[in-house]
DNA sequence: GTGAAAGCGCTAACAC
DNA sequence: GTGTTAGCGCTTTCAC
């Protein structure tokens, strides 16, 4: 009986090497090898063992592997919120290139309150992930300095900060502002305004944009401030608002492409034509952009890029590979549409 | 110099109980209890050892916790692309009241691909984790194998399966389909279509329509088939393609909402009044519907309650309480505004 | 090509 | 209230 005692199959216990390795005669360790390297068997026992594998319904406990051989093959990213469509192609990017290479994904949302965040912050160091993937987060001092002591290769993303934790991957957000202001400019606007939510990111752009402006001459640059997550309602709202401020604007520039089409649908229930009244110009180029009517001029980022680019740093990093370029610039490009 | 042995710290490890131990002059298991049990200590050296956590910027390794204690803290979710807005609502939730409690998420993606389904399910189940949760997800007969033999609870969302592995929180796709017939039928329409993604519960909504359709009837009702993910110009050319098919259709039903915001679109571009011409109706009530002109009738579900209580149910499963419910219908509503 | 022993870092079980 | 011992399931190391 007492040889039964490890069978506790069924009982709430799954099946583990050493079910595996007693029904295929060989010893835990050549299970072990079965599965992480098969080469190193013989055909014979390789058959055999994965015979016993397949009858056993063994699935190899993860949690232990990675205590033994410290590598969780697990990635950590964090998100404000992931009901924004945003920064989903980089997520959708970042499970995919982590799973081709055996990786997965745990997923944190830090929703733009402090608070909680280094609790979070000790649920990922915890499980002591191979990196860890930060996106649009505004991190404060003491998660830097956590994130930094615990050694755990950190990607910032879809930011250029001056002074990354580790690495980074993003864009120049005040670039995107200056761009699209000239972008404007030579299409001969010279009364712009914009609608803003009030994230950093956006800010920033914001600051670029009317940096560039008056740069141009083109004097102050109204805007109207609205809390994040942006919608449509709230660009229609700010339309409404900016046309009571400054009636004579020839241009809007929007923080998202829903506030764009939130601007696109009340200048049409005003009657205002998009472009010839006003131009229109988003960010993010959503799915419906290329769609509505008129056509929604907006700014690309290749989100996809960044999520790909961030897997691949971070399994270079856990793999003992160098990174030729820890701060990666992808840029941007305006979507020249017919609204601008 | 033996003495310094474990003290191993900058080397890449990272701190230990027994690091924290040996600076607060108690045994690991003290260490242990002082975050997971503080009440078992004396007020005194629950000082002295949280004194010592902070000192030695210790974090503790869930991994290890996790093995021994058989309680992972991870629960898994799975949706077939994150990309698509429509189960965001739920990841938000899901992570939000998993959060709360302690839990995290790991998050996968089947990405409509059967092939790496098997991968990701061994990756899941290898993490054992406390709980899977299944998001519009069409699993294979193998796959819901797996799942049973391995004995962690499962819950599937979006949907009613007859039969789910375990439990289940969703609506009736058919009833969607059914309600929305009679919803147009009670307003005068007679010759409605259909435009609908290819995926399993889309199509589910459509035969529930053209069920209804024929009770009531109002004879065949044409569909036009678009790939998944559906977009706004995959409505737009859908229109196109139904007016000729039947150029006096009265009403048309759409999949997602952004299906019904191309036909919005095409509408408009043709100069057909919407509801006047036409009715337009679609599924998801997302962010921009109540906001488009004419504001867009649609199918609400509560994304967020279904990701919330798929949380509760696996922390009860996991704490070992009963779930009342396994089985649980949170309906849907139609959302009457203009289009129809 | 295969195996035995040891131990990753933690906590359950049982002392005291 | 606190400590000792053992062991979760795996893989590293060394042996043959």
């Amino acid at each position: 009986m007492a040889i039964r005692t490890r069978a506790r199959r069924g009982a709430g216990g799954a099946a583990t090497v050493k079910d595996v390795a007693r029904l295929a005669k060989v010893s835990a360790i050549t299970v072990s090898r079965a599965l992480n390297a098969p080469d190193q068997l013989s055909p014979a026992t390789l058959e055999r063992v994965k015979g016993a594998i397949a009858s056993t319904g063994y699935v190899p406990n993860l949690l232990a592997g990675g205590l033994r051989s410290a590598k969780s093959r697990l990635v950590a990213a964090v998100v404000p919120t992931i009901a924004g469509p945003v920064f989903l192609e980089t997520i959708q990017a970042l499970t995919d290139a982590l799973d081709e290479k055996g990786y997965q994904l745990m997923l944190g949302q830090s929703g733009y309150k402090t608070s909680r965040e280094d609790a979070l912050l000790d649920a990922i160091i915890g499980r002591r992930p191979v990196g860890i993937v930060l996106t649009g987060m505004s991190h404060s001092a003491e998660a830097r300095r956590r994130l930094a002591a615990s050694g755990i290769p950190v990607v910032e993303t879809w930011d250029l900060s001056p002074d990354p934790i580790d690495m980074a991957i993003g864009f120049s957000h005040a670039g995107i502002g200056e761009a699209l202001c000239c972008y404007l400019h030579e299409r001969g606007r010279r009364r712009p305004a914009l609608i803003s939510g009030d994230d950093e990111r956006a800010r920033r752009r914001t600051t670029g944009f009317q940096a560039a402006a008056k740069r141009l001459g083109m004097g102050d640059v109204p805007v109207i401030w609205v809390a994040a997550p942006t919608t449509l309602a709230s660009g229609r709202a700010g339309l409404a608002e900016l046309l009571q401020r400054r009636p004579d604007l020839d241009a809007v520039g929007c923080s998202s492409d829903l506030l764009a089409l939130g601007v696109l649908t009340e200048a049409h229930a005003r009657g205002i034509a998009v472009p010839g009244g006003i131009a229109v110009a988003g960010f993010g180029n959503l799915a419906f952009s290329a769609g509505v009517i008129p056509s929604l001029t907006t700014v690309h980022v290749d989100g996809t890029r960044i999520g790909r680019t961030a897997a691949d740093y971070l399994i270079d990093r856990a793999e003992g590979r160098a990174i030729a370029q820890p701060i990666l610039d992808v840029g941007f490009s305006i979507v020249r549409r017919d609204s601008a």
